[in-house]
RNA sequence: GGCGCGGUAGCCAAGUGGUAAGGCAAGGGUCUGCAAAACCCUUAUACGUCGGUUCAAUUCCGACCCGCGCCU
């Protein structure tokens, strides 16, 4: 794939100015920048952004909220350098988001970047808003609430019911998914009801992949230990620099029991408004959920294919320069 | 100094004269429209030390060490 690009290209350095998009490329850039949380994808998108002229498309499922900031870790955008930034911020804290409207619309805003001349650089840690964004997801029906309520109702009276259904309608789904996972039991449920076919046939139909691109994918990988504790210091740092003022902002919009409450760190503060947890847990229960879900997201990425693995902090000059090495030599334009 | 209680894996903790639950933490994994979610799996040369009794001690006895509490 893009071993193809070290055909160097015409005019060979990265001056400003020179649009880095080579216009007769059989398929227009795109990068992607992935890593657990605190490994430094924020900073090392934005100088790959400010050195190539490229613009940010978040792929994180909880920046996408107005309001939650400091939880999120959302680059303030004093510090985003001049470089657009997109999909932050496009949905109220009420608004259920999914990974396939993420697709569509990060698709869109991918179009509109490369169409400028500019490279995308996808930033984030969702790594399932990430597959349905390069590999797409199967065409089927999106999610129906009241389909749902009716299904947890019936999940609620006996529980396993759902899994038993399932078992009915499509019984290699129903083998795939463990009966304790409720809501992917749910899903493939909802599918087979609402296009009437088991899931499992139309999985075999395929994704609507991504088209029209060539993609070098990055994965952040720096060393357990040492992200641990980056993790944990950026919990408290988030603790001290305000989130709990945070969540009573937000609270006092009206904004109760959202979907981003649930978040790493937001729920914890939530609990620890409702005197549910005294401050020390609060900050001790963040830590370590957040350094769980960096764990789940290191499992997600192994799994990635074709990645550019760069051990180390997006934010360390030599992981940087290793990076922007590997965008020259993806855009054909190194010596 | 005396008395009492305790000392079991990284932490908490049950328990038995025949080599020992569980929980937490940790590690690994799954993922096709709520994914910072949800779910699954796995783990240990662990019974303070030294002796004694016994076929056999983590379990009983003694001494010692350490911790906690109380007393003088």
């Amino acid at each position: 794939m893009y071993n193809e690009t070290h055909v160097p290209h015409s005019h060979t350095q990265t001056a400003a100015g020179v649009h880095p998009v080579a216009p007769d490329a059989p398929g227009a850039p795109l990068v992607s920048v992935a890593g657990p949380t605190g490994s430094g994808k924020s900073e090392l998108a934005l100088e790959l952004a400010a050195r190539f002229s490229g613009e940010i498309v978040n792929c994180d499922s909880l920046q996408v909220y107005r309001h939650f900031d400091i939880g999120s870790a959302k680059l303030p955008e004093a510090a985003r350098r001049g470089v657009p930034h997109h999909l932050i911020d496009i949905l109220d804290p009420g608004q259920i988001f999914t990974a396939g409207e993420y697709a569509r619309l990060a698709r869109e805003t991918i179009a509109d970047i490369s169409a400028h001349g500019r490279l995308p650089i996808v930033a984030g840690g969702t790594g399932f808003y990430l597959r349905a964004l390069l590999d797409g997801l199967f065409e089927g029906p999106s999610r129906d609430q009241s389909l749902r309520d009716r299904l947890a109702a019936r999940e609620q009276r006996r529980r396993g019911s759902l899994h038993r259904l399932l078992s009915r309608f499509d019984s290699e789904a129903a083998a795939k998914i463990h009966p304790n996972d409720v809501p992917k039991v749910t899903r493939a449920l909802e599918v087979c009801l609402l296009a009437r076919r088991p899931v499992t046939e139309l999985y075999r139909q395929g994704r609507d992949r991504l088209q029209g691109y060539r993609v070098l994918k990055f994965g952040l990988m720096p060393d357990r230990e040492a992200l641990n504790q980056r993790i944990d210091a950026r919990c408290r740092g988030m603790f001290e620099g305000g989130l709990v003022e945070e969540v009573r902002a937000i609270q006092a919009m009206g904004y109760e029991a959202v979907k981003p409450f649930e978040a790493l760190g937001y729920a914890q503060a939530l609990q620890l408004i409702r005197g549910e947890l005294n401050a020390r847990d609060a900050l001790f229960y963040a830590q370590r959920n957040t350094r769980r879900y960096a764990k789940r997201q290191i499992t997600w990425l192994r799994r990635e294919a074709a990645i550019e693995w760069l051990r180390g902090f997006g934010d360390d000059p030599e992981i940087q320069s290793q990076a922007n090495r590997l965008v020259l030599e993806f855009l054909g334009l190194s010596t």
